[in-house]
DNA sequence: TATATACATTTGTACCTACAAATTTTGTAA
DNA sequence: TTACAAAATTTGTAGGTACAAATGTATATA
């Protein structure tokens, strides 16, 4: 659907105006779907991300300073998301014995069984997702968003 | 900047993912910056996004449900971005008379003078954030961005 | 008319983001 | 050593989003 049909414009826009309601839209499409998945999981999207990036780390802790600058969204706040994973038991939270100001998160069994579970349901989630773009596609719009970027 | 760059990530992410992710990435890039501009006038994105809407109308009232379809988050709560509006008196709220069960909502001269004051602003910073890009990457960005979400 | 149903909006709750201030620990300089 | 500044995290507060339930109004139908 054509971005001037999605919110019912009557004037013309810029296409700077375009791209960037087009880039809104589209990520809310993508993330919506992404959420659906996650729901019976009863893990929030962000969450899911922490627990990536916990995986990512092969048993290493990982401090929290670190886990934000990984993040999509810069200005999460991975204390109030760290206590809700702690909840259901997916990490572990250590003071760092060499810097007493420093937390290491580590993720649990259970926080990797999840991931486990998810995995093919995310992978299929992306490539479906993607499915309308063939490979050459998918790679000139990765160009063209990481060039917007470049500042 | 790449976007396994961006993440830190030690292995190869399918393009999917890349594309996936680089949405996001961006979105939050170019939200980010246009929060800034939004900040001296006190008021959020989507109180802004209504604001718009609003003038769209050119005098005509548009009841909360109107609103709410033509904005870019679909579950945004527009009872209670109106009540902020409100409170700064840049939208005026009344009970439809033909059908007591609508609200019909209007933007004031207040609204109309702030969104004047930041028109210039915000197509500066449209306008900017899109200057890397040719107008062809832009016609090419926002076609790729328009065919994933057709499914 | 009474009652059920649909419609339009509001309210409640849990989670997230943005940003500033507070807290605790460490390092450093007089 | 004491005082001060920096570092790492937590806490507080004001928006927002997502979703379900509640409220009030209109409409249909038996």
């Amino acid at each position: 659907m054509k971005i001037e049909d999605e919110i019912k414009s009557t004037v013309a826009l810029s296409i700077a105006k375009k791209v960037i309601l087009n880039l809104a839209f589209t990520k809310n499409y993508v993330g919506d779907k992404f959420n659906e998945i996650l729901k019976p999981f009863e893990i929030s999207g962000e969450q899911y991300n922490v627990l990536r990036i916990l995986r990512g780390q092969k048993g290493k802790p990982i401090n929290m300073q670190d886990i934000q600058d990984r993040m999509v969204t810069k200005n999460s706040n991975t204390t109030r998301l760290i206590d809700k994973l702690l909840l259901k038991k997916m990490v572990e939270r250590n003071v760092c014995p060499e810097n007493r100001r420093k937390i290491e998160i580590l993720i649990t069994q259970i926080g990797l069984n999840t991931l486990a579970e998810l995995d093919p349901l995310i992978e299929n989630h992306e490539n479906g997702i993607t499915s309308n773009l063939t490979n050459t596609e998918l790679e000139q719009l990765n160009n063209l968003l990481e060039k917007i970027r470049e500042n």
